[in-house]
RNA sequence: CGGGGCGUGGCGCAGCUUGGUAGCGCGGGUGCUUUGGGAGCACUAGGUCGCAGGUUCGAAUCCUGUCGCCCCGACCA
């Protein structure tokens, strides 16, 4: 390709709608454009970017015998609703662009591909002779992000790599979740990148086991905590650690305290001498159900702990009726919420700031049914259906307490030497803590776990069989009887890995890609196109180069050697060839775009070396 | 959705407080000079100041509404 015929636009100025380093230089360099707010225009340099990565992607994917297919993106409603995430994915914070045809029958576009080829393989997968099947497909993806962000980072329409295998029992899906993990794992080295594999958990795509692939960058979006000596990493959402040790509250009778305008863990603590750890901190949320209950959830933590809201979200999801339809969504309960949403509940009775892990059910009884005059008519809103009942989970932090200080449940009171026994109560323990840099490793207690920033590019599941028992997919086992599909689901956001690939490799000049996944592998740049010898060297070169089987770009402007110096830089090609000075004498510059190999040399020694050169990069696997 | 910010030639910005001529840099075109790290000079084209309404003799500037974009939080490849 001749840069001139490029319709290369480079920027000399960081463009207002960028901030981080990648976002800035694949706009500056010419890669993408934006259409809207998360939609993007993949220009030619970047879709040969895209179509490297896919090839490699296909490559690792092939050699395990995963097998490509392409599935509709436009997606019928009925399959959403048999497998129960239509609700859930159109309603509320749901991301799925959703319409109606002509006919008026509800489709979505599809932001995933479970309900697909789940119905597909109920409908081909009979025995466990076909077993096991991985699919996969590369193709765009729809998801009406609640914050598009940062270019093609979390983009609403953006290229994915999915994939779905079946099996005839656990032991072939953990066989082939593992396989996918050494994929992964070439194909991202393959690609040029640091990645490091995490814990994850699984959100709304359900399942078990769940592993994420994060690109190390400072502008990642999620936190990694890891061990130090690499044993153990996980996403913060999903991180277990060891709570530091406590304060032990010596055991006493249970008495009353007063703790006026104490509301605080450090206002108590303060007052009274107390350590956070020696109080048990109870904070009531409400989960917002699918089938429009409201469930009220009473947590109880450690006072010096914070929630985890992904795995409160799991713990609550876990304990939802089936009719429910799942969780929406959880928030705090607050005064405010409770008068927006017009709850039915009387606020008087709810002691916020002094709220004890007894805190009775009797504050949910609603006003009206207390004093028989509804607010109902005030609002045309339809009343929610509030469950009378508080689902109670307690962090094991809290529950190992013996003694410990409380809230009273009713102003400015707590209670200082409650214990569970004491309260009535048996806690239902359940890990809820938010791990911290800094804590305890469960696996060895002398290490801490240490923060770092990452990219998520890959995520692998093992979806059990969520799908193929909603939507009927099952087979025939060897003894003759039917049981349903296990499922494995694999992803990589392809687009994504294009932009974490330019955050992870540039420099103060541009882009630096690794030569697996460049545009071009080499650009001859042509000093000055006045000089017949250059011009004529310039063009003998790149022909050569063509034909030596090399991704080659010829910069044949008629611009000053610097702009197409600082273009070829920012561009990010990793070798450059100059034709320039040297050219009557056949001499030509070799230059590694990252690194400091620079040398004079004459054509033919250029041409004998070079394709080794980069063969040896082309693998991409890195050391 | 809550909080913060921004919409002015293709790009980056100033002008707005205190209403009166739309400006700078980059980029584009032409010519001459230059030619190994984003050249110089000259000429030149290009703008409904996001949109709608209002106030005013007069609005980029003041007021109201609206649309779009970016950043922080919930979502996720």
């Amino acid at each position: 390709m001749r840069v001139s015929r490029l319709m290369l636009v480079t920027l000399r100025d960081d463009p207002a709608e960028a901030e981080i380093p990648s976002h800035k230089l694949l706009l500056r360099a010419g890669y993408i454009r934006r259409v809207a707010s998360g939609i993007y225009a993949y220009l030619p340099l970047l879709f040969r970017v895209l179509q490297k990565i896919s090839a490699i992607v296909r490559e690792e994917l092939n050699a395990t015998g995963a097998l490509e297919t392409l599935l509709p993106q436009l997606q019928p409603a009925d399959l959403w609703q048999r497998s129960g995430r239509w609700s859930g994915y159109t309603a509320g914070e749901g991301i799925m662009f959703h319409l109606s045809d002509r006919q008026g029958r509800e489709l979505g576009l599809g932001p995933t591909h479970e309900e697909v080829i789940t119905a597909l393989a109920a409908d081909l997968l009979r025995s466990y002779r076909q077993l096991p099947v991985n699919l996969y497909q590369i193709q765009t993806k729809f998801r009406d992000e609640i914050r598009p962000r940062f270019g093609l980072m979390r983009g609403r329409e953006f290229i994915m790599k999915d994939g779905y295998s079946f099996h005839a029992d656990e032991a072939s899906l953990r066989e082939c979740y593992a396989e996918m993990d050494r994929a992964y794992r070439r194909i991202f080295s393959r690609c040029g990148l640091k990645t490091v594999a995490v814990e994850a958990d699984s959100g709304a795509i359900g399942g078990s086991a769940s592993q994420e692939f994060m690109v190390t960058a400072e502008a990642g979006e999620d936190l990694i905590l890891s061990s130090g000596d690499g044993s153990y990493a996980a996403n913060q959402e999903r991180a277990v650690s060891l709570a530091p040790e406590g304060v032990p509250l010596a055991a006493q009778p249970c008495r009353d305290l007063a703790t006026p305008s104490q509301t605080s863990i450090e206002a108590l603590a303060a007052a009274h001498g107390f350590d956070p750890t020696q109080i048990v901190k109870v904070l009531l949320l409400l989960a917002r159900c699918a089938d429009g209950s409201l469930l009220p959830v009473l947590v109880s933590l450690r006072g010096d702990q914070l929630l985890n809201e992904v795995k409160l979200a799991n713990g609550v999801s876990a304990r939802l009726a089936p009719e429910q339809g799942g969780l929406l969504s959880i928030e705090p309960l607050t005064a405010d919420l409770v008068r927006t949403e017009r709850l039915p509940l009387d606020l008087a009775a709810i002691p916020f700031g002094y709220l004890g892990p007894d805190l009775s059910d009797a504050v949910l009884a609603s006003t009206e049914a207390r004093s028989g005059l509804g607010n109902a008519a005030l609002s045309s809103k339809p009343q929610p259906r509030l469950i009378p009942k508080l689902l109670r989970l307690t962090d094991p932090t809290a529950a190992q307490l013996d003694a410990f200080v409380c809230g009273g449940n009713s102003p400015d009171r707590h209670r200082v030497g409650a214990s569970w026994a004491g309260l009535g109560l048996k806690p239902e323990v359940v890990d809820l803590r938010a791990a911290q840099p800094g804590d305890r490793c469960l696996h060895d207690s002398n290490q801490n776990l240490v923060a770092s920033r990452g990219i998520e590019v890959g995520h692998i599941f093992q979806l059990g069989r969520k799908y193929s028992e909603a939507l009927g997919a099952r087979f025939t086992n060897e003894s003759g009887t039917e049981e349903a599909l296990w499922m494995g689901c694999y992803g990589i956001g392809v687009s994504r890995l294009a932009q974490a690939a330019v955050e992870q490799n540039h420099d103060s000049n541009g882009i630096c890609w690794p030569v697996a996944i460049a545009p071009f592998e080499v650009i001859v740049v042509i000093a000055n196109l006045q000089e017949p010898s250059q011009r004529q060297l310039g063009e003998e070169l790149y022909t050569s180069l063509l034909a030596a089987g090399l991704d080659a770009l010829l910069d044949d402007r008629d611009e000053r050697a610097g702009v197409k110096f600082k273009d070829a830089d920012l561009l990010g090609i990793p070798w450059r060839v100059v034709v320039g000075r040297g050219a009557k004498d056949g001499q030509v510059e070799l230059v590694q775009r990252q690194g400091s190999l620079k040398r004079e040399l004459a054509a033919g020694d250029l041409l004998a070396e070079l394709p080794g050169l980069i063969g040896a990069e082309r693998s991409g696997l890195l050391a």
